[in-house]
RNA sequence: GGGCCCGUAGCUCAGCCCGGUAGAGCGGCGGGCUUUUAACCCGUAGAGCUAUACGCGCGGAGGUCCCGGGUUCAAAUCCCGGCGGGCCCGCCA
């Protein structure tokens, strides 16, 4: 297997890009050669010329004409290297290219006669060089372990997942945009606090040394953006990270983006119509179009942004598209039905046993981005108890391709009322801890309930979930397909360095790293 | 937390059932080829290290099929335990 390792080779000739290139002058994108020389014609060519730079991806040697991909970030691009072009002296440094390599190169635009748009390469320059195997193309890295170990060539190779980290950053800048021309403004909550809050999850705790107390970190930015409420940023919105120490599966991960949004003097209806208008415009903006085709799992389902969306009671959601009666049952027909969808009740309050059902038997069946309104109120703490009957909470939950994707509400602002309900589920949390094991539930914020003292207007609120969002849209299986980096346990490996101590030591006697 | 599956060359995988010389394609290296699109054709090394020797030859020792142990004359293969990963189920988005 031990082969001279080829950074030797380039050694050798002098041109070992790590002792001597800092810089490469690009002026232009791979992008900007293929829409400005669109036209150009089979075996035509521009006089013009340009400097690229980027990654090569793919390289077909044909003797003294070879072919290679380049990816500068913007797009990828033929480039068509020829030894009568380049010449023998810079023939000799063709022949040591591979995949991997970053270059600079300079030359024309050119169609080939296959047609295909390319830069023809008067000079290349190398800038760095693999000093790993890159994946087989045609296959590439598709091993789970690897792509997340290696999340960088993951990004790199599999044009799926590059795609939906570019477009989650696509979706932010719009949503960033739509609310700024809204007047919204986006503000920074803690990730370090001394109750959690806003959601119902298992916090992370750590520990502050300064003060000598633990915290723990965001699981919502939630009972923070009602604080800004209170300040008179009527509104506000936060892109905002959050940490719940709960089970990672395909739909969940411990750390996660959310933009939640706060819009005072307005209703859950208000923020429906926000919520339809300002996903429809970053879908437009991302895509070019309302209507989306998704391929997942080879299967095409087309998904339709274009507002209004539809909206459904929940009760109403479970007996229109789930056939199952649950209006006008008994807490106790309720569970004997539970039982015989095969879910197992371990939350005692109805609410909870309503939304199981729900997810059982109609959210996998609802493609179109929908509103599912009418959430029971006991399991909506943060809530405003519905106006037209107080069993319910003005909550809706945003349904996306048979994910759950966000959750808004007219929020409580009466401190009264919500130091009942804090109250309320503290004591569930006590006795559910007997009967069913422990349970989530909000712990008292008393602060919180201070700062509504302080008058909070009628507010509206949304959290909508970034990483489902994008997850939905790309039709990609798992969330973790669109985080950026997720946790892996650390790996035995060996470093080159490691395995090529006579590199290590050339390095540190020609940059005199020893000194 | 419960169940199922996977781990073999740089990459993608076969071999495992039924124990007996560890394989293919791609990639690498060498050669040929001036318009290719997973280019093609020919050749070739590679799963593992050490001591002695300038080198070669010969001889010898040794033995990461994720790791450790067991069964066996013999283990990639069978058994047990572990590590890493995936999927499904239960709870949070």
């Amino acid at each position: 297997m031990k082969q001279r390792h080829r950074i030797w080779r380039f050694i050798e000739l002098g041109i070992d890009p790590y002792t001597s290139v800092y810089r490469y002058q690009v002026t232009a994108t791979a992008e900007f050669i293929k829409k400005y020389y669109a036209d150009l014609g089979k075996g035509e060519s521009s006089e013009d010329t340009y400097k690229l730079a980027g990654r090569v991806m793919g390289l077909r040697r044909h003797g003294r004409i070879v072919f290679a991909i380049l990816n500068d970030g913007s797009d990828s691009i033929q480039l068509v290297l020829r030894y009568d072009v380049l010449g023998p002296e810079k023939w000799r440094l063709i022949e040591l290219l591979n995949i991997g390599d970053v270059v600079g190169v300079e030359g024309n635009p050119i169609r080939t006669l296959r047609g295909e748009l390319s830069i023809l390469v008067r000079d290349l320059k190398y800038l760095a060089i693999t000093w790993r195997d890159f994946p087989e193309k045609w296959h590439g890295l598709v091993d789970a372990d690897k792509r997340y170990r290696l999340r960088y060539l993951d990004m790199m190779l599999n044009e799926n997942v590059r795609q939906a980290i570019i477009s989650m950053y696509r979706i932010e800048k719009a949503f960033r945009d739509f609310l700024d021309s809204e007047g919204f403004i986006e503000i920074h909550t803690p990730k370090l606090q001394p109750i959690y809050g806003g959601a119902l999850a298992r916090p992370f705790k750590t520990h502050m040394y300064a003060l000598g107390v633990d915290a723990y970190l965001s699981i919502a930015p939630e009972t923070y953006l009602k604080r800004l409420v209170v300040a008179n940023f009527f509104k506000v919105y936060e892109i905002a990270v959050c940490f719940r120490n709960e089970d990672i599966d395909a739909e969940h991960y411990p750390e996660f983006v959310q933009i939640e949004i706060y819009k005072a003097f307005a209703d859950w209806e208000d923020m429906m119509r926000l919520v339809e208008r300002m996903v429809s415009y970053a879908v437009k903006e991302t895509y070019g179009s309302y209507k989306l085709t998704v391929e997942k799992n080879g299967e095409t389902v087309e998904l339709d942004f274009a507002p209004p969306w539809r909206r459904l009671g929940l009760e109403e959601a479970i007996e229109l598209l789930g056939k199952v009666k649950v209006r006008d049952l008994s807490y106790e027909e309720l569970l004997k039905l539970s039982k015989e969808l095969g879910i197992e009740v371990k939350d005692p309050r109805r609410g909870k046993i309503l939304e199981k059902i729900f997810e059982k038997v109609a959210q996998p069946k609802i493609a179109n981005p929908t509103f599912i309104t009418m959430f029971p109120r006991d399991v909506s703490p943060l809530a405003r108890p519905s106006r037209k009957d107080p069993r319910y909470a003005e909550r809706f939950e945003i349904y996306l391709a048979g994910l759950e994707v966000g959750n808004g509400y007219s929020e409580l602002n009466n401190p009264v009322v919500q130091y009942y309900f804090f109250k309320k589920e503290e004591e569930l949390r006590r006795k559910a801890a007997d009967k069913f094991g422990e349970i989530e539930a909000h712990p008292m914020d008393k602060d919180y309930v201070r700062a509504l003292e302080y008058g909070m207007p009628p507010t509206a609120g949304v959290g909508i979930g970034i990483y489902r969002l994008v997850m939905a849209i790309h039709g990609l299986p798992s969330i973790k397909d669109v985080i950026p980096f997720t946790f892996v346990l650390p790996e035995d490996f060996k470093t080159i360095a490691e395995v090529e101590p006579e590199i290590l030591k050339y390095y540190v006697e020609k940059l005199r790293l020893s000194d």
